[in-house]
RNA sequence: GGCGGUGUAGCUCAGUUGGUCAGAGCAAGCGGCUCAUAUCCGCUGUGUCCGGGGUUCAAAUCCCUGCACCGCCA
């Protein structure tokens, strides 16, 4: 029986997710449905990483215990996944009893291998990484990633024979072409073990926060070691029932794939298979490494503070909306940049234009015909074509795990549905000769080609799916191979009033007045991360496009209670009304305000002045020693939320 | 410094082994339809395929070289 194992990188709990996590975990979410669909048994793993000294001082710092912090933590998880319709079949945590079972039996093994010995390991050692550093990897005394203070350690470790299984794995990268996925990561990953492997400490006595490392009182587990062995461990591994992993994980007719990000590879490329041939386990099929999502050609990072966090995207837009663009946006395997110019964009154009709307042509155009799906099917027409085309590009795409190319053949099947819409003209059947066999027969194969649109569709978009079948009439189960064939749509099924699946949003109003909220960012950009120091202050334009200057009509002006420069103003921005306060009322009188045209700062963090919230910020130049505000006024005629830039 | 990758239309990118390969989607313009979420359909691209050299009857596609950017390693 083939079987298909999929996991995602355990995230650390240390991160509240964002979009990067939410990728890697829909990718494989996406991955696992599909192979579902073919009629494969699937498991689908994800978890969390919550050991490590960054846990034990991000704890410390709040006043809480570990655990504390990572129940939290985890809690986001569980909430988030379950609002992008993650269907994963387990969640294992590595603070999780069964899975310290599973690591120490795999220590046992690696120990009975004899790969196992101590040593004396010194160097700088950054907490954040927890990994040492010579003194050369160190710049001015500090972690190159992270940039932290380095701290002199020596200890006594446990090592891993990391070197014995260079020849090995070299092996397995040459006779198993598709171990790492894409190629160039292959390569380098090859060319990596190629330049020699040092052996590996894998354990560590200046951390508590972990698993006791077997037979070694006062050590605890490498972080690495602990959660990379999640993968099996999740499955029973060394835990008493090990059922799920003789099936997935033993199973010679098995899949065994870990999606991941281009920055652990060398740990799930290198180091796992090697623990795993030590340990006498197998070794994955598939280490996939995808790229990340850039904002502003920078990696997303919480330390920069460029996080798009995806809450207000799916509150706004929906799951299903967003697992469409970063599948179809990200060539999986390369990097992308995540923008929300981008994303509108393809939410209106493919979402709500292509998708939306063709399936609610079809629908009303049955409706109006017949009031049901149409009662006479039809197996010979144009539509069956550009299926089957659609169907082997669609097959083909996804087994290579190229999403985005499986959309975009999904794209071209309903554009091609519109053009025979158009061609065949049912509206114009329809009033000549009324609910005709002919053209039942015509909007069948409308019908049923959009029904397997949302086939195909169905690993991507779940809800989507399930919402577009209900549309036509069709059982709204979950997709299965069979459905995979032309003819199945049920004929003269009823059909539900008609409803936009993605309502269009337009564009300019959408970013007048939403952007902030769906593209806040965690905290504002602070500065001090970026390399500032060697320009003169200049900014770009894209760091002055973050700013929104709108002008706004002062409609009501008062002074606020007790204070000496505070003035309260009503602006309007056109599409919105806004309160703001300005600290102007020594020069201005609040009657001489009203109906001022002035510039406001739009997308300002909304703060409270003397127990007044002010959402926004007016512009006045600064005059003189004192200070003086002088307001910025535009023309009288220029319309209330025009856009300053 | 070593190894590897990338550089194609305004934007995002396809271009298998050299010969309709100069393309797709989006954006823009024009025309058509009106069932549909002002949606859909059709038409419209004079691009130094990063620069330079070479191999070849023929190169975006192979070789050399220069530039720019990126990744891994040191």
């Amino acid at each position: 029986m083939k079987t298909f194992y999929a996991t995602t990188p355990i995230y650390y709990v240390n991160d509240l997710p964002h979009i990067g996590h939410i990728y890697s975990t829909v990718v494989t979410d996406v991955l696992t449905r599909y192979h579902r669909l073919l009629g494969e048994k699937t498991w689908f793993l994800t978890g969390t990483d919550e050991h490590g000294q960054k846990i034990e001082r991000a704890a410390a710092a709040q006043g809480t215990e570990p655990i504390e912090l990572a129940n939290r933590v985890v809690l986001r998880y569980h909430e988030l996944y379950r609002r992008f319709g993650i269907a994963n079949d387990d969640f294992i945590r590595t603070t999780e009893a069964r899975h310290r079972r599973g690591v120490e039996e795999i220590i046992r093994r690696i120990e009975a291998a004899g790969d196992l010995y101590l040593a004396r390991h010194e160097g700088w050692y950054c907490a954040s990484c927890e990994a040492f550093y010579t003194e050369k990897e160190l710049v001015e005394q500090k972690c190159p990633i992270h940039g932290e203070p380095a701290a002199w350690q020596s200890e006594e470790n446990v090592f891993f024979r990391l070197s014995k299984y260079a020849g090995r794995l070299q092996e397995i990268y040459r006779s198993q072409p598709g171990f790492v996925r894409p190629e160039t990561r292959r390569a380098e990953v090859m060319s990596f073990v190629e330049a020699g492997l040092k052996d590996l400490s894998v354990s560590r006595t200046n951390i508590r926060w972990g698993i006791p490392f077997p037979g070694r009182p006062g050590h605890v587990v490498y972080v690495w070691l602990d959660a990379l062995s999640n993968y099996v461990t999740a499955l029973g591994f060394g835990a008493g029932d090990e059922r799920l992993y003789r099936e997935f994980w033993e199973n010679p007719d098995g899949r065994r794939v870990h999606v991941i990000g281009k920055d652990i590879l060398r740990f799930h490329a290198v180091y796992w298979p090697a623990f795993l041939l030590s340990a006498g386990i197998p070794v994955p099929t598939t280490v996939w490494a995808h790229g990340w999502w850039l904002r502003d050609e920078k990696k997303m990072s919480k330390s920069v503070g460029n996080i798009v966090q995806p809450d207000a995207l799916v509150e706004e837009f929906g799951p299903d909306a967003l697992r469409y663009f970063l599948l179809r946006e990200m060539a999986f395997g390369q990097d992308a940049a995540f923008s929300d110019q981008a994303f509108l964009e393809r939410y209106n154009a493919d979402l709500a234009n292509d998708l939306g709307n063709t399936v609610s042509r079809v629908a009303a155009l049955c409706r109006q015909a017949f009031g049901s799906s149409p009662p006479e099917p039809c197996d010979d027409n144009e539509v069956i074509g550009a299926w089957e085309r659609a169907r082997e590009a669609w097959r083909v795409a996804m087994d290579e795990s190229a999403f985005h190319r499986g959309l975009e053949a999904v794209w071209k099947l309903l554009s091609e549905i519109n053009g025979f819409v158009v061609s065949r003209e049912p509206w114009k059947i329809l009033k000549e000769e009324g609910p005709s066999r002919r053209l039942s027969r015509i909007l069948y194969a409308c019908a049923e080609g959009v029904r397997l649109v949302a086939v195909l569709l169905s690993p991507f978009m779940p809800e989507t799916s399930r919402r577009i079948c209900a549309a036509l009439g069709a059982a709204a189960k979950e997709a299965a191979l069979e459905d995979l064939e032309w003819g199945r749509l049920s004929t003269g099924a009823a059909l539900p009033a008609p409803e936009a699946l993605f309502p269009r949003v337009d564009a300019a109003a959408y970013f007048s007045t939403e952007e902030a909220k769906t593209m806040s960012t965690n905290e504002p950009a602070r500065p001090a991360a970026a390399p500032i120091a060697d320009d003169d202050g200049r900014i770009s334009i894209q760091e002055f496009q973050r700013v929104r200057l709108v002008t706004g009509r002062v409609v009501e002006a008062e002074r606020v209670p007790k204070s000496n420069k505070l003035v309260r103003l009503q602006v309007d921005l056109g599409s919105e009304k806004r309160q703001v306060v300005a600290g102007i009322a020594n020069r201005y009188e609040p009657e001489a305000l009203v109906g001022k045209n002035v510039v406001i700062v739009a997308n300002l963090k909304p703060a409270k002045l003397m127990g007044v919230e002010s959402d926004g910020m007016v512009l006045a130049a600064t005059v003189g020693a004192a200070g003086d505000p002088s307001l910025l006024e535009v023309a009288a005629d220029v319309p209330p939320g025009s856009i300053v830039k």
